[in-house]
RNA sequence: GGUCCCGUAGCUCAACUGGAUAGAGCAUCUGCCUUCUAAGCAGAGGGUUACAGGUUCAAGUCCUGUCGGGAUCACCA
């Protein structure tokens, strides 16, 4: 029960139920109540139907009733029945006061817990030596967006990045290289070239003669080799390699905001691996079949997972589970969240089962949040074939866009370099809420057009509302509101007025429902529809030019709070706030 | 073939997991800037929620089947 308004409400009508001598539960109660789907309609409804039941009366003849008695109540100003709905108004005087902080820090605090709870999740996980691109981007805005709401909720949060260093894809990129004597061009990034190296190299095995295809196959059996054996010019070029695809990577978490507890990659864990396996096939847990070692899992229908090649190597589930093992010891996480595409479901399954199997506890309590892929409306991308879209340049053009926008209208007022920096963060906004905005389980198809406009729902809509919401109150010829001061909140009576104090009431509860269904894009539109109740009261509401004093100061109270909680609501975003734009 | 996910307005997506007349954004049309930022607001048109059954006071949401799309199912990651 997140929303003080709510429970307010909740409260008031178990109380009045109590009068007429019915007993409710109060939780119930609060989950009978929720807005009206029409602002005229009213603020909130009571659905009758769910507590009548339960107190063995007609729905209706109960509702007349509640309705009746709740007329009489003073912190109600509109209350009206509806079929098995009870329609009310509490007075914006009851629920303004609820949504005040005292610390008056300047954000919405965060939740105190009942009970404490740590949370693993680990996301982005892109492959070095490879070109980072946006589907990538949907991984960890998803990931980062999530501990940011797990934070606010009060939870302790370790956000986990994992890399794909090695294996086949590293070794083809690197033998290509050294084979055909490449080198990166003065002044490009290194990390991008090697991931081109990559796609080249695939190019190059694709269109070998089958005598070539021999050469090929040993020469980059030879480089894999070296890298494994943890010494020499193969190993040390991977390292410096790798380091330049890790540089680029992190350039791009700056520029998405994004950031990490631990950033981890494959060849950390790769060796532990096969020690662990080796283990749980003497204690009996894994088997032995055609040559391989895995746990058997047919007793829950997924069949077996390999966790041992015949050749005695490890796969990708072998270190998946290495490195589940050492978060479960130095970390202690109550839960453990895999974002991860949708393709990998039955290999989380998998992996689950055999920690389940192993004897851990923990593994009960992992999830995978598996997400929809990026596509371009020529279908899938594919790093192998390069057909992807670079981060680096959907940033580029959202840039070069936004710049454009803001010359035509603040090139006589503001500095080349205000302007740029504004553009970085318009074109992140654009990113991170297109990204976010999305149910995980929908597909994203990609069309550049659509992503360089800044109108309608979309992070720069956000911005707009809040540098809005500055200019507002730099144009205010009264004091700066204190929000402990008198206020008189009640002569906030338009249904604009109302229907926004109840929606930034319903703050914390969403930011709850998005982590327990593990969907930041429900606080994302809960974040769009905030900034869409405020523009309607602006437009229906004078503010700083209405001539009545006190109501004058109700809506500027108003306009702060809501710059309290539409500014939060951006931190959890990772929407930069704007003053001006 | 087995398993999992998806199918909602012309297009892209919502719908707090069973509740009122299924909502937004693009796109189209109509209003609103000599008065708080028009990256905005108000309004119009546009729907048999793929199809057929079932469950109940109530189904886009749950169950069954059909059709269509996608993913995945032992030595890839």
């Amino acid at each position: 029960m997140f929303d003080p308004s709510k429970v307010l409400l909740s409260q008031i009508i178990v109380d009045t139920l109590s009068s007429l001598g019915i007993t409710a539960d109060r939780e119930r109660v609060y989950q009978s109540i929720e807005f009206c789907p029409q602002p005229e309609l009213g603020q909130y409804a009571f659905k009758t139907f769910i507590v009548a039941k339960q107190a063995g009366m007609n729905p209706m003849e109960f509702g007349t009733k509640l309705c009746d008695a709740l007329k009489q109540h003073n912190q109600i100003s509109s209350v009206a029945q509806a079929g098995p709905y009870i329609n009310l108004i509490l007075f914006s005087g009851e629920i303004a006061p609820l949504l005040i902080d005292d610390g008056a820090s300047g954000d919405v605090a965060v939740i105190t817990p009942s009970v404490p709870h740590r949370y693993m999740i680990e996301h982005s996980q892109p492959n070095t030596h490879k070109e980072m691109h946006i589907g990538h981007t949907r991984n960890s805005v998803l990931g980062d967006t999530l501990c940011r709401l797990l934070k606010h909720n009060g939870y302790s949060v370790f956000a986990q990045n994992y890399h794909g260093d090695e294996g086949a894809h590293v070794a083809k990129c690197i033998w290509y290289i050294r084979t055909f004597n490449q080198s990166p061009a003065e002044g490009q990034d290194k990390g991008t070239w090697l991931g081109q190296m990559y796609v080249d190299s695939t190019a190059k095995i694709e269109g070998a003669t089958p005598e070539e295809a021999e050469q090929y196959k040993a020469g980059i059996s030879a480089v894999l080799k070296g890298i494994e054996s943890r010494e020499g010019p193969d190993y040390a070029y991977w390292k410096e390699t790798r380091q330049w695809s890790l540089d680029m990577f992190h350039e791009v978490y700056d520029w998405l905001d994004v950031s990490f507890d631990s950033d981890c990659c494959e060849s950390d864990v790769s060796e532990e691996s096969i020690s662990v396996v080796k283990e749980y096939l003497d204690k009996g847990v894994f088997i032995r079949s055609e040559g391989a070692v895995g746990a058997d899992l047919s007793d829950k229908k997924l069949g077996f997972c390999m966790l041992l090649k015949s050749d005695g190597n490890g796969l990708y589930a072998t270190k998946d589970i290495a490195l589940a093992l050492k978060r479960f010891r130095e970390q202690n996480p109550d839960t453990c969240v895999y974002v991860v595409d949708n393709r990998q479901s039955h290999h989380f399954k998998q992996v689950f089962a055999t920690l389940d199997k192993m004897g851990f506890p923990q593994a009960n309590r992992c999830y995978h949040l598996a997400y929809e892929m990026v596509e371009t409306k020529n279908g899938a991308m594919s790093s192998r074939k390069g057909n992807i879209v670079p981060i680096l340049g959907l940033i580029d053009e959202l840039e070069a866009q936004a710049r454009g926008i803001l010359e035509e209208r603040y090139s006589a007022d503001w500095s080349a370099e205000e302007i740029a920096d504004v553009a970085k963060l318009i074109s992140r906004s654009a990113v991170r809420y297109g990204m976010i905005k999305v149910d995980p389980e929908s597909k994203i198809v990609f069309d550049m057009e659509s992503w360089l406009t800044f109108e309608g729902n979309t992070g720069p809509y956000l911005q707009y509302v809040f540098a809005r919401i500055c200019s507002l109150q730099r144009k205010s010829s009264d004091d700066e509101i204190n929000l402990s001061s008198e206020i008189s909140w009640s002569a906030l009576d338009k249904t604009s007025e109302q229907q926004l104090l109840a929606h930034l009431a319903n703050f914390n509860e969403m930011v709850d429902v998005s982590c327990t269904k593990l969907k930041p894009n429900m606080f994302a539109s809960y974040t769009y529809d905030l900034a869409r109740k405020f523009n309607a009261f602006y437009a229906e509401c004078p503010i700083n030019s209405e001539p009545d004093a006190s109501l004058r100061q109700a809506r500027a109270a108003l306009v702060r709070l809501t710059q309290i909680y539409l500014g939060t609501a951006m931190d959890l975003l990772a929407i930069p706030r704007i003053e001006r734009m």
